[in-house]
RNA sequence: GCCCGGGUGGCGGAAUUGGUAGACGCGCUGGAUUCAAAAUCCAGUGUCUUCGGACGUGCGGGUUCGAUUCCCGCCCCGGGUACCA
């Protein structure tokens, strides 16, 4: 008994080696990235977790692993990489649970810090933890706040196409009014310098709210009662809370909100020149959704009592088919429609307006095939041809994009087509040669007919030439559209970064950058006060402390992508209590090489992160305008639940073959209590109460065997496999090399503990290269073989190979190859292995520290040690095993060579017997030999 | 509907430029070792087979001496998005 526990430690005591090394790394700081340094940088940055209650579990990891392989790799070629760690610490689930407990959420917040720490920790990553930020802590949020502050400083110059301190606007107000001025704002009309200098403080602060990128304004916002908060549009997923499933509804607030518009097209071309793959490129594009096309008038036939002739403007993505308008359509909600329907029509107007407005934004999703319109009794003039169309009404027109009304073009729109039939209204065709009796023509092609200036022109040429005959006849003018709207930049929450803003007579004033941080005074409870405030309102003035100034304090809080849309700076220079960071630091560092996390950030986090970059470029802080060069996103691991099957109103479970004879539940058992999916009968019956008097009708052989499911990981399905355990089982570079030998890291693929064991043995391989059964070190000095150095050379070029390309799991797959190939070989020399073991350190850091040490060299300094140089020379044959295919199928192999020419190839190949008796006598048509490759003889 | 991915043994997956399909690992089968089990080691493992071979990468076609790889048409799965004018 001893003996044998003597004998596991002699052989590879991973717990100890882990435990030691991860000791030796901490105390002397081996993976502190320098900020001065000769060498070329390499910043390597995984998307920060935010630290919530439940811990880690093994999908959380495996981008950190890939990253951290990837950071070590760097290091191996002799760059200074930056890799750092920290926490997205604000967010909704410490404030719920302090709403449930009272406990200040920055305990909370703490507390789950300190065990996601542990937890990383246990895994070996290289992080520089002296770079660590918090986006709660008050030293980082100050900075939040400050970017804040530039934001609503600034306006957005189209001319000069960026950002520009909004003094420079105030200036131009003041000497010239607004009418040289080309910014991009919510406000459409002039006034002269004169108007504006008699201007109360009031209405300029009004006027230049309409311009700052950060800007106060009341807007129509997604309220969701039960959160007491506004979400974005990300954060609300089938008209639901994400976050807890609730309603939401739309409510009219005054809200903060982030003129990101301003950026649409950057952040559309932006993309061009940065390394993400197509899908995610693709949903960032929908998501800002440019459309080109022209805004187009038309007036209101006959006018409206009393009042101008009403004009209606249209945005169109086909000027060219405007000779195909035979009526317009306005949103239900669309201002006008009161003003100019007939009174013949009110009624079934008003009718029509209350039943769409009856239907939330679902329903009309929902409700896309059933067609409803109503006619308003008035017309418009069609610009060109002066044909009176008719005005309808109707809800597949939404009040919220383009101008809330369409001219409809039913020959080249299919919507237009639909509703045209279904009414019986006009359909014009003004395609040549082109059927429309059947549906819409929606294709881009083709020539335009009917059409007066535009017939004979292709849709190319009519769409210029139609912009050009809007503009100069004063219809409208070439217009692009972008579906992407200003963020909404305020939460009505307690846990997130206080606005830099005090209220003095309802007009918003920003801190002083030496009173910041504004910090997170105390509340009695973190909820909204009773007039349905945000949290901070229940702050006393004793709580606000000297923070406060004028009549009150901004009540809100920042959202969540605040502090994320910039984190990836402050790591460059995390303590600097002067800047946001260094000029000097940023300069160096410049932007991420290297970013990894998931694809569910897209149009959130990505989005205004971007957004964020593009500002602070413009004004000057950063040499660079996107943040993320190249960015992976990794999949999903998803859950292996395991299910036991209890027959109806019983307590009797049947075994997994057994099942269909009887009529069964499936219930998820905890996974910790099956192997194999053998179910420990015992520890489930122990495992609740309910199950402890449970009868089993079990397998022949006497075992209850479970039935399995691939589903998401998460504790209702006890289905979650922490890291904690594996690495307690199994050790860090086990769990490692596991994770990532799983699959492509962009993939999505189901946890599997069977396979560990595998990557277990790989290691213990390793360490038996090493020493023998008792431990001792039996590595031998002198020339390898020729064999040894082909496995290792081999080995050097793909494993680099594969890192190149991120393909973590081949990788694996080569150390096992190498591996299997020199235990054939009795390979132990010491050149050989010590090559092996710089090769592997980025994968296994523990044992290969352990290893370095062993065979001679310094503690601590394996992961410096340069990348092994590949070299072809070890590769060269002096044969090759040609396969030797008829008519494409292989038939069999032949050494030849490889210095034999072609003709030289394909005669010993038809001079083999076996070739002789495949050829059956005939002659081949065509030999192909491709030499050092293979031969295909046709017959 | 539209836009992206993807479909290969019992399972996870490999095949990087059109050149031996199934590397590597798991699982499974048989054997060695053991009082026994675990662990370890060795051998086998795509399907069918009359043991010659035939078939085989979602389905149907095409290009090619040769196709998992390229082209055309379809089916299924995953993700994104949607009366976006």
């Amino acid at each position: 008994m001893h003996l044998q526990f003597l004998y596991i430690i002699m052989e590879y005591n991973f717990q100890e080696i882990e435990a030691n090394w991860r000791k030796f790394w901490a105390e002397n700081k081996t993976f502190a990235a320098k900020d001065h340094s000769d060498l070329p940088k390499y910043y390597v940055l995984d998307m920060f977790p935010y630290p919530s209650g439940a811990g880690l579990h093994v999908g959380h990891p495996l981008g950190y692993i890939a990253s951290d392989i990837f950071a070590r790799y760097k290091r191996a070629q002799g760059f200074n990489v930056l890799h750092p760690m920290g926490y997205d610490s604000f967010g909704l689930p410490a404030e719920q649970y302090a709403i449930q407990t009272g406990q200040h959420p920055r305990i909370t917040t703490e507390q789950n810090v300190a065990r996601y720490r542990d937890q990383l920790d246990k895994i070996g990553f290289s992080f520089d933890w002296d770079r660590e930020v918090r986006t709660s802590s008050p030293d980082y949020y100050k900075w939040t706040q400050w970017i804040f502050k530039q934001l609503f400083n600034s306006y957005y110059d189209v001319t000069q196409d960026k950002a520009v301190s909004i003094s420079a606007l105030i200036a131009e107000f003041e000497a010239k009014g607004n009418a040289n001025v080309n910014a991009t704002t919510d406000y459409e009309g002039t006034f002269t310098a004169a108007e504006w200098n008699a201007y109360s403080e009031k209405e300029k602060e009004a006027r230049l709210q309409e311009y700052r990128l950060a800007f106060l304004a009341d807007s129509w916002v997604n309220w969701c009662p039960a959160l007491g908060t506004v979400l974005a549009n990300d954060e609300i997923v089938n008209g639901k809370s994400e976050r807890g499933n609730h309603t939401v509804e739309q409510k009219l607030m005054r809200q903060w909100s982030m003129r990101i518009k301003a950026y649409a097209e950057r952040l559309l071309t932006g993309l061009e020149g940065i390394d993400w793959t197509d899908s995610l490129k693709d949903i960032q594009r929908n998501w800002i959704g440019k459309s080109i096309g022209a805004s187009v008038t038309f007036t209101v036939d006959g006018g409206v009592s009393g009042a101008d002739p009403r004009v209606i403007e249209v945005f169109t993505t086909r000027p060219d088919t405007i000779f195909g308008v035979s009526f317009m359509v306005l949103a239900p909600e669309h201002p006008f429609v009161d003003e100019i329907t007939t009174d013949e029509y009110k009624t079934e107007v008003e009718n029509y307006k209350a039943s769409a407005s009856l239907k939330s934004e679902r329903d009309r999703q929902a409700d896309v095939k059933n067609i409803s319109g109503q006619f308003t009794g008035a017309y418009a003039i069609h610009p060109f041809s002066g044909e009176k169309v008719q005005i309808w009404i109707g809800d597949y027109v939404l009040a919220s994009y383009g101008t809330g009304a369409v001219m409809a073009v039913p020959c080249g729109d299919q919507r237009d087509w639909d509703f045209a039939k279904h009414f019986g209204i006009e359909i014009i065709n003004i395609f040549e040669d082109v059927d429309i009796a059947e549906a819409a023509y929606t294709e881009k092609e083709g020539k335009i007919a009917n059409s007066d200036f535009l017939s004979g022109l292709t849709v190319k040429k009519a769409m210029k030439r139609a912009i050009h005959e809007i503009e100069t006849r004063g219809f409208g003018k070439g217009k692009t559209n972008y579906r992407l709207r200003d963020a909404v930049f305020s939460r009505q929450r307690y846990w997130g970064e206080p606005f830099p803003v005090y209220f003095k007579d309802d007009l918003p004033y920003l801190v002083e950058d030496d009173q910041l941080a504004i910090t997170l005074p105390d509340v009695d409870k973190y909820l909204p006060t009773e007039e349905g405030e945000p949290p901070l309102a229940r702050a006393t003035d004793e709580a606000w402390g000297d923070q406060l100034q004028g009549d009150r304090m901004d009540y809100n809080t920042m959202p969540g992508w605040a502090g994320s849309s910039w984190y990836f700076l402050r790591y460059m220079d995390p303590h600097n209590e002067n800047e946001f960071v260094s000029k000097e630091k940023v300069e160096y560092w410049n932007n991420v090489d290297l970013y990894i996390g998931g694809s569910e950030h897209a149009t959130g986090h990505l989005l205004y992160s971007r957004f964020w970059t593009k500002f602070l470029y413009d004004m000057g802080y950063i040499p660079f305008d996107e943040p993320f060069k190249k960015l992976i996103n990794q999949g999903m691991i998803l859950g292996r639940s395991s299910f036991v099957y209890r027959t109806e109103d019983t307590n009797q479970f049947v075994t997994n073959s057994k099942k269909k004879e009887f009529k069964t539940t499936p219930i998820h058992v905890d996974i910790s209590l099956v192997e194999n999916d053998i179910l420990d009968i015992e520890a489930f019956k122990n495992s609740r109460e309910e199950y402890a008097n449970a009868e089993f009708i079990l397998e022949d052989d006497g075992t209850y065997i479970c039935g399995h499911e691939v589903e998401k990981m998460s504790k209702s399905k006890y289905n979650v496999q922490t890291p904690d355990e594996l690495v307690e089982k199994f050790g860090a570079d086990t769990l490692r090399m596991y994770e990532m030998f799983l699959g492509p890291l962009e993939q999505s693929k189901p946890w599997d503990t069977q396979g560990i064991n595998g990557v277990h043995n790989f290691l213990r391989k390793v360490w038996k290269l090493v020493h023998d059964r008792n431990g001792n070190i039996i590595v031998t000095e002198g020339e390898p073989t020729k064999d040894a150095l082909k496995t290792l050379h081999k080995t050097i070029k793909k494993v680099g190979d594969d890192l190149d390309r991120f393909s973590f799991n081949t990788g694996v797959s080569n150390f096992m190859i190498c591996v299997n190939e020199l235990t054939d070989q009795k390979c132990n020399n010491k050149s050989i292995i010590e090559q092996l073991v710089v090769l592997l350190s980025s994968y296994a850091p523990h044992i290969c520290e352990e290893l370095w040490v062993k065979l001679g060299h310094e503690a601590g300094t394996v992961g410096t040690q340069p990348f092994p140089t590949f070299n072809a020379d070890h590769l060269i044959e002096a044969n090759h095993k040609y396969p030797v295919s008829f008519n494409g199928k292989m038939r069999f192999m032949l050494e030849l060579p490889t210095t034999l020419s072609k003709d030289e190839i394909e005669k010993e190949v038809l001079a083999h017997e076996t070739a002789q008796k495949w050829l059956d006598g005939n002659d081949p048509k065509k030999v192909i030999v491709v030499p050092g490759k293979i031969v295909n003889v046709v017959i």
